[in-house]
DNA sequence: TTATCTGCAAACCCTTTGCATTTAA
DNA sequence: TTAAATGCAAAGGGTTTGCAGATAA
């Protein structure tokens, strides 16, 4: 986490861009979470320990961490984007339960061996891909 | 399609609703496509053959469509949702070109076998799912 | 010093909603 | 006749942008 923020200034260093307290704060906030959060959602986590920062600066931030390769931008079928920490190691895909709303991360190389293979077939190379599966999670399926 | 027509009208007898010529326009078109279609593009094409049709009213038939199970939305990591059509076979999946756009539907049981496989270990039970694969077409990656 | 950053408000895009009028049944 | 549908304009979310003042380098 702390690397993490060391890799942000950085990219911040090469653009010629300024380490402020905003984005040191909002950057600090997302890398402590676990899954994924909305703007909206960033915003009020730190306006809990840093009030005053604007909406705005959460999404240029955001932007800004995106740009830098160390977020990424997902919709879960909804107008209202989420983002996630782009991690260096394997992608992951999802599990979502439509009742509860809850999402499970999940990796499974096999399949995207087998995405390789179907892309392979339609002239395709790969560079990332996306996979969501839609259901009712243990609880919501038994209650 | 004459007979997806067929279904709408039988939706919207069942519903109480009532057959307009908007709505059969709207719908006309929409089964006409072959793959996915924003509401503006239907608006576009619809106005073609039937000047005057609002968007609004495209929107509307759009979402009864939906509820009827006749069409389905989907989002591709854009805020503007797309629309195509619900067949009755099997579900399909996407292969979608980074450079030019182009998207390419394609069907692999033995993914979804595994898919239903991976959710069971999570204690899900799927329902619906979705898979985008991203990259260059074979066009885009010899260019 | 000075180019970047910030927060606010206003603008923006896509979609939905309120309302008076039209229309299918 | 009458409940539903239409088109317009206005409102609604979520996100971006313009701008004057604040701030890191």
């Amino acid at each position: 986490m702390a690397n993490k923020i060391a890799d942000l200034n950085r990219y911040i260093a090469k653009k010629g861009l300024k380490v402020t307290r905003q984005r040191e704060a909002v950057a600090e906030v997302f890398f402590a979470e676990k899954g994924h959060i909305s703007a909206e959602e960033l915003y009020m986590k730190v306006a809990k320990s840093h009030p005053g920062i604007g909406l705005t600066t959460v999404y240029r931030t955001l932007k800004l961490l995106t740009e830098a390769g160390l977020a990424k931008e997902r919709r879960f079928g909804e107008p209202q984007g989420v983002y996630e920490k782009e991690d260096e190691d394997r992608h992951h895909d999802h599990l979502i339960c439509t009742r509860c709303g809850k999402i499970v991360e999940f990796k499974e190389p096999s399949i995207e061996e087998m995405q390789e293979d179907v892309a392979r077939r339609y002239g395709f190379v790969v560079t990332d891909h996306k996979m969501e599966l839609y259901g009712l999670c243990r609880t919501c399926s038994t209650a």
